[in-house]
DNA sequence: ACCTGAACACCGTTCAAGT
DNA sequence: ACCTGAACACCGTTCAAGT
């Protein structure tokens, strides 16, 4: 028993002066690692044995700092949600609003599996910031109370499924994101589908920049619009 | 050899006959039994061994009528938009847009599952004539080219991207979908984030009911109001 | 032509044992 | 306190053998 604490006391001593090359495992290593396998190989391709690997651990040691994989997908977009940087006080709130839905496509174009886990994950505490962010901006607009909660979901749900509408569009292609529109345009017969194949031509010809923009101000517009109708009572629309 | 046949041939008209209670395997009846399966339980639920066994075969079978688990998935999105009804030519093009709208989410609402698999899988036959239907609608009206365009994923993202948020909402929830909500708020502190706790009270009041509708019609609205503006040219706007 | 047993290379997670 | 070997109950898919 003597030897064999020394034995242990010795390697700790070896290990903690040099030949351990492996960095402290914890939560904070585990995430930040399963984040940059995602960011440069897919989510689909981060499994709890690869992500221990990589850390120079085995799997089971990931289960002394973390419940389950999926407290490791919900700290991953939170993450996510947490590199969205605040919007300035300064701006009046429809142009806050507006930079804040900016920044968070941003945020989930920078981590292209980032999207369908802000769905599918329980908000963390960076999501929760979030939310209290936007809505605030809302709530100092003067939009009634029912308009600005409409708001909130009318802006959010554009970020996110524009953002995942784009990024299934590019999915199996690699860089050239060209290719799966030009292999769906080969697929389908021109003469029957004659508004989709126009439709995918215009996406190849790159007629469709900055939609997600102009989708944005026409919701934003529209929801000014909405609820100055609202306030001016009896309607002199037009 | 001659024994060999003798059995199998007696073998089969004895199946044939009676005793074989299983009905014949084939594209179609898999594809149908893997709708029934993730309607019950979820897409999670969902695992070829689990198809196999309830279609009374075993696994490997099931891969002499399908390639893989990936065709089973777009088959069964494809049947989902093919339970969209093609909207009337009566209507003038704006309302059948929006009716179609209507529908599709409807059917997504159906089948709780399909609206993230429309956004991952390869588009079928049937998905290529819903796109088809929606961009035909849009170019009825007097929409310039590239607004038509816009319209199209403004339309689809929303119908897509408010269903996803609003399954996400109920997801862990059985039929009381609040109980996710009461969750929620439990666990954020109302102090530090009060317009997230009034947002989420406010869906658990049920003060939020047809919000799709109203952020459709907003869309559109918005739309109509500017390619109006793009074809009056001048702006006498107000 | 269609069904299937055995096998392969994976998963996430638990538990008891090690230091 | 933290790491880990062995094991459990799963995956999707292939291949060669059966009838």
């Amino acid at each position: 028993m003597d030897v064999q604490c020394t034995l242990y006391d010795l390697r700790c001593t070896l290990s903690s002066v040099s030949s351990d090359t492996r960095e402290p495992l914890g939560r904070q290593a585990i995430v930040a690692r399963a984040i940059a396998i995602a960011d440069e190989r897919g989510v689909d391709a981060l499994s709890m044995r690869i992500l221990a690997r990589e850390l120079g651990y085995e799997v089971m040691s990931l289960y002394n700092h973390i419940r389950n994989k999926d407290e490791v997908l919900s700290a991953m977009v939170d993450a996510v949600a947490a590199e969205v940087p605040t919007a300035s006080v300064a701006d009046d709130p429809l142009t806050a609003a507006r930079t804040l839905a900016m920044e968070t496509r941003a945020a989930l174009v920078r981590h292209p599996w980032a999207a369908s886990l802000w769905l599918t994950q329980w908000p963390g505490p960076a999501r929760v910031g979030h939310m209290e962010q936007l809505l605030a901006t809302f709530s100092e607009t003067d939009m009634p109370p029912d308009v600005a909660h409409l708001a909130f979901h009318a802006v959010n749900n554009h970020v996110i499924g524009y953002t995942l509408q784009e990024q299934a569009m590019a999915y199996e292609a690699g860089d050239a994101g060209d290719e799966i529109a030009r292999r769906f345009l080969d697929g389908i017969a021109a003469e029957e589908f004659p508004h989709t194949a126009a439709h995918v031509r215009q996406h190849l010809a790159g007629e469709t920049g900055s939609s997600f923009e102009v989708v944005l101000d026409l919701i934003l517009d529209g929801l000014a619009r909405m609820h100055r109708a609202d306030s001016s009572a009896v309607g002199t629309d037009r």
